[in-house]
DNA sequence: GCCAACGTTGGC
DNA sequence: GCCAACGTTGGC
């Protein structure tokens, strides 16, 4: 089993919306690998960091875990749809999705900033800078420690 | 709102 | 295949 770090903007949608759904379709991802790590390397049972992005502050807002492995993103064939990207057919789909599902919500954010600070999640991705890509994996350890930081479970 | 860092596109 | 131009991400 692996596990993910996936950004998410709050006001699109945040770990609330996530509580509320119960699950989501992560649609969208328009990135080459970021989309081959849905694609590739998601499995069922994954679990996830719900990283709030261009939030203040940004950080891990709580947990998902992949609950249906990718299938095309839909959401490319709609025409007139932000998604929509003609290059994506039903018989060649370009870019797939993954369901995520809620697992639960921190207390309390962990802050990018504390991520940073944090001596034991030295040379984490989501901290590096420039660091864009949407999906990320992130080891065992860095997964446990920032659950533990945020005293969940 | 700014802008640095990055990925993608397209002319050559 | 190079690389300038462009668009996007996302912290600040």
């Amino acid at each position: 089993m692996q596990h993910w770090l996936m950004k998410s903007e709050p006001t699109v949608y945040s770990i609330d919306d996530l509580e509320r759904d119960k699950v989501t379709s992560w649609e969208g991802v328009r990135n080459y690998q970021a989309r081959n790590f849905m694609r590739d390397d998601m499995q069922i049972g994954d679990l996830v960091l719900f990283y709030h992005s261009n939030a203040s502050p940004p950080g891990v807002a709580g947990i998902g875990k992949i609950v249906r492995e990718a299938y095309p993103d839909n959401f490319a064939f709609k025409k007139d749809h932000k998604y929509y990207d003609s290059r994506s057919t039903s018989e060649k789909p370009l870019w797939f999705m993954v369901d995520v599902g809620f697992v639960g919500k921190f207390k309390n954010l962990i802050s990018l900033d504390q991520i940073k600070n944090e001596k034991a999640l030295e040379g984490i991705m989501v901290a590096k800078k420039g660091s864009r890509l949407s999906v990320q994996p992130i080891s065992e350890a860095h997964f446990k420690h920032i659950c533990k930081m945020a005293d969940y479970k």
